[in-house]
RNA sequence: GCGAGGGUUGCCAAGCCAGGUCAAAGGCGCUGGAUUCAGGGUCCAGUCGCGCAGGCGUUCGAGGGUUCAAAUCCCUUCCCUCGCACCA
């Protein structure tokens, strides 16, 4: 017999797998599915493990229920990350060098040419197929392509004129975070504090100060009627500069960002602060105010000057009070203009007096300014003299009247500050112009989405929400960048379309990547994709043959069946794809993605996998310490695709033996030759029931839950029946059909064990391809399952009973309940109230002569039907069984079992005082 | 803050949608036993408390409620994780 040796069954089986998935159209039903493909920056850790290895055991799957399954791979290179490694690399970071060198192992000659950003990416392309090949995924890799082959970038540019020619693809300016000194677009991971900052729109009022403006910032413009004063820092150093050819007075600050925002800025002269206290100012719309000191003040805020409300905002009813209360500017009276329900006529005084607030340093303020700003957003009126109108609607028409009218512009500040660069330097918002965006704001393409969305599968289906929600939420897309590898943007050609954005309609190039290989790039026009994709005919098509050949490819493999990708893309990969879908595939629904799978994450130990911080296990590593089978076993058995999984090394040795186990299981009893007993009935029953269930879990992508049916569900079966075979038989020879069964329902999750022992039971060609099992309703046996439960109970209720008396029995008696109680039985466990039913019982005469036995057991036999499982109750209802012959049949394994001699009597027929105690299902045991 | 998911017996983790099969699967760990047995491997048993008869008691983040019956349904509350855009 030979040993187990994944190492040597890994070998065997990659040699008898050369070129065997690499499928082609034919008549065949097809399956079609694909996974995010990779970015590969570097090596691949046991997380990524997971993310190839759920897709292969669908497609294994799939592919032995008789399907062609499709199951491709390319590699992402687009973007700006390996640009920034390869330049650490070659200014000899000392992080990135250790992480490479050491963690990913890469050889120093080869790190040497990581200067160049595509080399690493090849590289670890190279790798990743290398490490996904010795997992077992059974990858079509002739249609393997990286992102930047030219002949991808011609397919880019064919779907980008579609999205430009159905008007999403737009020009505009943007407001961004900015970082002067790097000159650059400043991403959340490049932010060194304020990674939650928001950008915020801001009106700014011009109030008129002698020749010159002073602008404040505000978000609430239509309390300009409330103004009273305005705020400046005596502390602060202003300046006087010309903005867009009018004089300004603002902070320093001020005038440098106004310069990013579209502003010319000149800046004249300096102005203390000093120097503008108890000046007055004046705006058409609240007349002429008082400019006061306030330390509060913060020059980075804004223009650096603030307009003051304080009968609706706390901090200004403050600062106010404080200077009244030291004897300043009392004739100054807060200006309500705003009703609010819950509130009193000066709400922001209200609201502070009723807190009990007081100073401007309360930790309280804050919340209370929100309270106040949303209460009166929501609820608040314009007085009639202002119009009357709701406060929602008043701000936004104040602000258009201010800026057609008044001279207000707009100023973007972050909502918290600071907000710094990686660099050190201060961010700042910039707008910025030649930016082109993706409008995903526009309804009507939302609402082609959202009409596509309803149709499709979506696993697990809580996360539907998440995508109806990011449908509703995505605004536009900035889609092309300065930096990074990628297509140049066909409108700008300084310009590279952004990596979310040429990842999306690539499913269906997989369908002709190892086709159009042939072509000269140069051919490739959109007339030659519009032909291959859409079918549409025009003249010269170059090469038309091929070009047929790939029609035809595309029409047997699309639409993909699913898609799987990690949790965290659905607000914006996995949504902009269906976007991107409806407009190139437009009015063909039929080519629309049909279904997607969303993953849970990975850690290890409990901590999460981060190759940054070093907390990864190489998958390379796991598959050659443990064997690639275990390690396929233990990511599908740990927890279901969606469920966040954890590697924890003690865990993944017990998969190893559980998959020897198996092995050796299969091998002692293929060749079993004894003759079928009853039990063989039981075994072959119970098998229909996990090959049904291991195949409904496969169908809803259940990985975990189709291991548990297929792996311990037949092992504790095989348990069982081992344990009651006769003393001199070791198994029939039907054992030899449960094994090739079982190998199968297996095969997907260890292809490897699994090729290597179908081999031993003589199956025909691969496993990979052999017909998956299906359930035959003619082996079910209901009656002998019932027995076989019968049987169970009683002997572990035998073995707790022996447990606790401690002595050794001399015989058992097994009494069995009278026929009246399994008439109470059936009675109960037909009766729809199970409350009312003993009463219903004891009117019938018969039982009224048995007197309190009766309500006795009619109360102990409810209880009983409570607590046994549904999948008794009913066959027992249906169609009553024998417990006499169960128990005469069993006999000799009872006694085997126990050593002693068992007697199996009526209840009725014995003077023991424990027979009594006897109920259907529940036999009254006796030990002596 | 907004959105989503989650808190189960030493640990991991099923169960919850369709309330009684639940003292609660499976695995790990631990304890004991078996095995011509190396403190390793494999196998068997135990692993909330009490009990010399298959039982009883107390548990499923916390607090209430519905019900004959709740880990499962409803309400309140605390805690954790993830996503929130120019990044793959």
């Amino acid at each position: 017999m030979s040993e187990f040796d994944l190492r040597k069954f890994e070998e065997e089986a990659h040699e008898r797998w050369t070129h065997a998935f690499e499928p082609d159209p034919s008549d065949t039903e097809k399956f079609y599915l694909n996974v995010a493909f990779p970015y590969p920056s570097g090596a691949m850790h046991v997380g990524h493990g997971r993310t190839y290895i759920v897709p292969d055991v669908v497609a294994r799957f799939w592919r032995m229920k008789g399907k062609q399954v499709l199951f491709p791979m390319a590699f992402h290179v687009t973007g700006a990350p390996v640009v920034g490694i390869s330049k650490r690399i070659a200014r000899q970071d000392e992080k990135t060098i250790r992480l490479y060198r050491d963690l990913y192992r890469v050889p120093q000659n080869v790190l040497d040419s990581f200067t160049d950003p595509l080399t690493i990416v090849r590289h670890f392309a190279a790798e990743y197929q290398r490490v996904m090949t010795d997992c077992g995924l059974s990858i079509d890799w002739r249609r393997r392509f990286i992102t930047v082959d030219p002949t991808y970038s011609r397919f880019i540019e064919w779907q980008w004129k579609h999205l430009y020619e159905a008007g999403h693809v737009i020009k505009g300016a943007h407001p961004v975070r900015y970082c002067t000194v790097d000159d650059n677009p400043v991403g959340d991971h490049d932010l060194l504090e304020g990674d939650k900052a928001e950008v915020i729109r801001f009106t700014m009022v011009m109030f008129r100060y002698g020749d010159a403006f002073i602008p404040t910032a505000t978000l609430r413009p239509e309390t300009i009627h409330g103004v009273t004063n305005l705020w400046a820092n005596p502390n602060v150093t202003y300046v006087r500069a010309i903005v867009d050819g009018k004089a300004w007075i603002v902070s320093k600050e001020a005038a440098e960002k106004l310069a990013l925002q579209d502003h010319s800025v000149e800046i004249k002269e300096e102005v203390p602060g000093k120097s503008l206290i108890d000046k007055n100012v004046s705006h058409p719309l609240c007349g002429e105010v008082p400019i006061l000191p306030a330390d509060f003040v913060d020059p980075d805020m804004a223009s650096g000057l603030v307009m003051s409300v304080p009968a609706h905002a706390p901090f200004d009813y403050i600062a106010l009070r404080d200077l009244q209360q030291a004897g300043k500017y009392t004739t100054i009276k807060p200006i309500p203009l705003i009703t609010v329900e819950g509130y009193g006529e000066i709400p922001a005084q209200d609201a502070v007096e009723k807190a009990g607030i007081r100073n401007q340093m309360d930790s309280r303020m804050d919340t209370l300014t929100q309270e106040i700003y949303s209460a009166e957003f929501s609820k608040g009126k314009l007085f009639a003299k202002y119009g009357g109108k709701p406060v929602r609607v008043a701000r936004d028409e104040v602000a258009v009247l201010m800026t057609e009218k008044y001279d207000s512009v707009v100023m973007y500040e972050f909502d918290v500050r600071p907000v710094v660069c990686r660099c050190g330097n201060r961010v700042k918002v910039k707008i910025l112009h030649d930016q082109w965006f993706l409008k995903y704001s526009d309804p009507e393409w939302k609402q082609q989405v959202s009409d596509h969305l309803k149709d499709m599968a979506l696993v697990p289906p809580e996360v539907r929400v998440e995508f109806d929600r990011t449908v509703g939420w995505l605004k536009d897309w900035a889609c092309t960048r300065r930096v990074g590898l990628g297509t140049r943007f066909p409108w700008d050609k300084t310009q590279l379309i952004e990596p979310l954005s040429d990842s999306t309609v690539y499913m269906a190039y997989y369908t002709i990547a190892h086709k159009i290989r042939d072509i000269d790039p140069k051919l490739l026009t959109p007339e030659v994709f519009d032909y291959i994709f859409l079918g549409k005919k025009s003249d010269e098509l170059p090469e038309k043959k091929k070009l047929d050949a790939m029609r035809q490819e595309f029409l047997y493999w699309y639409p993909y069946d699913f898609r799987f990708s990690a949790k965290d893309l659905i607000s914006n990969h996995l949504t902009f794809q269906l976007f991107h879908h409806v407009t190139v595939f437009e009015r063909q629904n039929d080519k629309l993605p049909k279904g997607m799978v969303v993953f849970g994450m990975g850690l290890l130990n409990g901590a999460k996998m981060s190759s940054s911080k070093g907390n990864v296990f190489l998958l390379e590593d796991a598959v050659k310490e443990f064997g690639a089978d275990t390690v396929r076993m233990f990511l599908m058995g740990s927890a279901e695709p969606w469920q966040d999984f954890d590697w924890r090394n003690e865990l993944v040795l017990s998969t190893r033996k559980q998959i020897e186990r198996f092995y050796n299981n299969v091998m002692e009893t293929k060749d079993a030759s004894g003759e079928p007993h009853d039990i063989d009935r039981w075994l072959a029953s119970r098998l229909q029931a996990h090959i049904a269930r291991t195949t409904t879990a496969l169908d809803n992508f259940q990985t975990r839950q189709a291991l548990q049916e297929a792996y311990f569900g037949i092992e504790s079966d095989l348990k069982w029946y081992r344990r009651r075979l006769p003393e001199d038989c070791d198994g029939s020879r039907e054992l030899h059909a449960l094994c090739s069964v079982w190998v199968r329902l297996l095969a997907p999750f260890i292809p490897f064990t699994t090729e290597h022992l179908w081999k031993e039971l003589a199956g025909e060609g691969l496993v990979s391809f052999a017909p998956w099992p299906v359930a035959n309703p003619k082996l079910v046996n209901a009656k002998a399952e019932l027995a076989e439960e019968l049987l169970a109970r009683t002997v572990e209720d035998i073995e707790s009973i022996l447990k606790l008396i401690q002595l050794k029995p001399k015989a058992i008696t097994i009494a069995l309940a009278p026929d009246w109680k399994e008439e109470i039985f059936r009675t109960v466990a037909s009766a729809a109230d199970k409350n009312t039913v003993v009463k219903e019982i004891m009117k019938d005469p018969a039982m009224r002569k048995r007197g309190k036995a009766a309500t006795d057991a009619a109360r102990q036999i409810t209880t009983l039907i409570h607590r046994l499982p549904p999948h008794v109750i009913e066959p027992l209802v249906r169609e009553p069984i024998s417990e006499q012959d169960i128990f005469e049949t069993a006999k000799t394994f009872l006694e085997q079992e126990f050593g002693v001699p068992v007697h199996i009597t009526g209840a009725g027929e014995s003077d023991l005082a424990k027979a009594a105690t006897a109920l259907p299902f529940k036999p009254a045991i006796i030990i002596e």
